[in-house]
DNA sequence: GCCGTTTTCGGCCCGACTGTTTTCAGTCG
């Protein structure tokens, strides 16, 4: 993991535990402040301590510098460490849970004593709850229903933290081995959108031992078990990962059988038997010879059916698909050819047009739209009309000075409580591209809810619906809202929906973007970046939309440059 | 703990919403 996020990360625990064992709010904020700044910056802390320009960082003083210096150069920090003993890990993480805060936590580690989510469900299901100031019946209820929906995914790990991960494993794997050709398998190369652990696999070397060289890593904290063939490790943050080796002869079925998923095996299994075949992790074979082992598509190949994707092997007909030979051929990430849904400096974004449009072009786009909020996101620092025309200026400037790139115009507009949008009209048309999002009133009845996006919908001068279900990955459940009505009328009005490919919403999800296709639907795939770096997960968008079975044709953003434009005037009436 | 400066200490993102209250506190975006 690279210094400045797990520095980010040591922070942002930090800030949290100043917050609960009742330290100065201010205090925490200045790690949280210093947290943020450190994640998005671009220079490496460890360049920024040799030269001593600690300082010179936004949001980090003397003190912070220190403790940025010592973090890198002994490994470790103390006052970290002093910090975590006071407050359980498991503690901690309840504040991910919906509708519970530091100020709550900090009243129930204070006064009440709690040290674990056991420890608080006996308190909310016993009548002391009642008596707690603050705690009413409605109260009680929420936090026991987001109780029960953090329990669901206690555990699981989102992508867009596993996968990085996992390929940070798989480099060190080749770096002790380079022959053994460790690759990423389990539902991390499914890409499901949370995964319980991440399984890899690789060629056993016969000089080295593996599992001795990456026990010895900064990032493995433990091995939980060594085998043979089989090793079992910890990573410093809690995160399970397993390694298998195997032979180079049962590579692709050993790769098969660990990519899963479970269902997609059992059912290729049985097709294989069915056939007079036998497949395991070994190979596939027929009576007791092998047919096929070193290689994936080999095996597909032999029992009838076409190479499935990683994406889909989750037993959604994809098998009956591909024996019949229909398997769509999915976008993929190389197929997109700009970003429509980015944030700069204008409003809350961490990075400037320039810089945005320079990591754009670098990524070989055609075109990046730049979309920052409207004044409703006050938090997000909305742009009032007077800035809005401000940056108009400032993009249409940068964008008649390059012809490597076309830099459009835009904005995510807020979709009031009302269904109205958050600038008049003769405003949104003067922007080349207007996405509208739901922000605010989450807690809307299903009815209210689908009127309101509705509504916004028929404006003739939105052109996306921009994270469409409002739901935040194993943390905030989607709104309510009738997604058939939503993709019909986005249909009938010619409206794309967005595939937003923040790993933390992934929104439309996979089944929904099935049904939006299905009905034929234009989807765009967009990364919401609110610094360069996020422009990179826009693969996370693209493996949803594979999820999704979406093919190059049903998303909008793979069109050049020229059709994007035009599709975006043609929209937006006269 | 940081920042900016009235260079020694006060202020630190802000408003809506909700469920508690009986005038407000906590959470969220």
């Amino acid at each position: 993991m690279k210094t400045n996020e797990e520095i980010a990360y040591i922070f942002e625990i930090i800030s949290n535990i100043l917050e609960i064992i009742g330290e100065n709010p201010f205090k925490s904020r200045a790690y949280r402040n210093a947290a943020g700044t450190i994640r998005d910056m671009e220079t490496d802390l460890e360049d920024l301590t040799a030269k001593q320009k600690l300082t010179e960082i936004k949001g980090v003083g003397k003190d912070l510098a220190d403790k940025i210096n010592e973090y890198i150069t002994t490994g470790s920090l103390t006052y970290y460490d002093e910090l975590k003993a006071k407050v359980p890990g498991e503690f901690l993480d309840l504040l991910s849970i919906r509708g519970i805060g530091t100020k709550f936590l900090s009243n129930m580690f204070v006064s009440h004593n709690i040290r674990s989510l056991k420890q608080l469900d006996n308190l909310l299901n016993s009548e002391k709850a009642l008596g707690i100031r603050g705690l009413g019946n409605k109260k009680i209820n929420e936090l026991k229903t987001n109780i029960a929906h953090y329990k669901q995914n206690i555990g699981r790990i989102n992508i867009g933290i596993a996968l990085p991960l996992a390929e940070l494993l798989v480099s060190e794997i080749k770096r002790l081995s380079p022959d053994s050709r460790p690759t990423i398998a389990g539902s991390v190369r499914r890409m499901k959108e949370t995964v319980r652990n991440i399984n890899l696999l690789c060629i056993k070397d016969g000089k080295i031992d593996i599992t001795d060289g990456l026990s010895k890593l900064d990032i493995i904290s433990s091995v939980s078990k060594k085998e043979e063939s089989f090793a079992e490790f910890r990573t410093e943050k809690d995160i399970e990962f397993t390694l298998t080796y195997c032979v180079d002869s049962s590579y692709g079925s050993t790769l098969l059988y660990l990519t899963g998923s479970r269902k997609h095996n059992d059912k290729l299994n049985k097709i294989a038997a069915d056939s007079g075949f036998l497949l395991n992790k070994n190979g596939l074979f027929r009576d007791g010879i092998r047919i096929a082992g070193s290689n994936e598509s080999h095996i597909y190949r032999e029992l009838g059916a076409d190479y499935i994707q990683p994406e889909l092997r989750e037993d959604i007909e994809e098998i009956e698909l591909s024996l019949s030979g229909r398997l769509p051929s999915t976008v993929e990430l190389s197929d997109i050819r700009g970003d429509l849904h980015t944030h700069s400096t204008w409003s809350d974004g961490r990075s400037s047009v320039n810089q945005m449009i320079m990591a754009a072009i670098e990524m070989g786009y055609e075109y990046i739209a730049i979309t920052d909020h409207s004044p409703s996101s006050k938090i997000a620092n909305g742009l009032d009309i007077k800035r809005l025309m401000q940056k108009k200026k400032e993009i249409e400037e940068i964008d008649s000075s390059t012809d490597r790139i076309k830099v459009l115009m835009g904005a995510e507009v807020d979709i009031r409580k009302d269904g109205s949008l958050d600038y008049p009209d003769d405003i949104l048309h003067e922007l080349d591209l207007v996405i509208a999002s739901v922000h605010s009133n989450f807690n809307m009845s299903n009815e209210d809810m689908t009127r309101r996006i509705i509504k916004a919908l028929k404006n003739p001068l939105v052109h996306i619906l921009g994270h469409p279900t409002g739901r935040l990955v194993g943390e905030r459940r989607a709104y309510e809202v009738d997604m058939d009505a939503v993709i019909d009328t986005a249909y009938d009005l010619g409206k794309a929906l967005e595939i937003n490919s923040s790993y933390k919403r992934l929104d439309l999800k996979d089944t929904h973007v099935k049904k939006a296709i299905k009905k034929g639907v234009e989807l765009v795939i967009s990364t919401d970046a609110h610094n360069t770096n996020q422009l990179s997960n826009i693969r996370y968008g693209v493996a949803t939309a594979r999820r999704g079975f979406a093919t190059k044709k049903d998303i909008l953003n793979t069109v050049d440059v020229g059709k994007i434009t035009t599709w975006l005037k043609e929209l937006k009436p006269k």
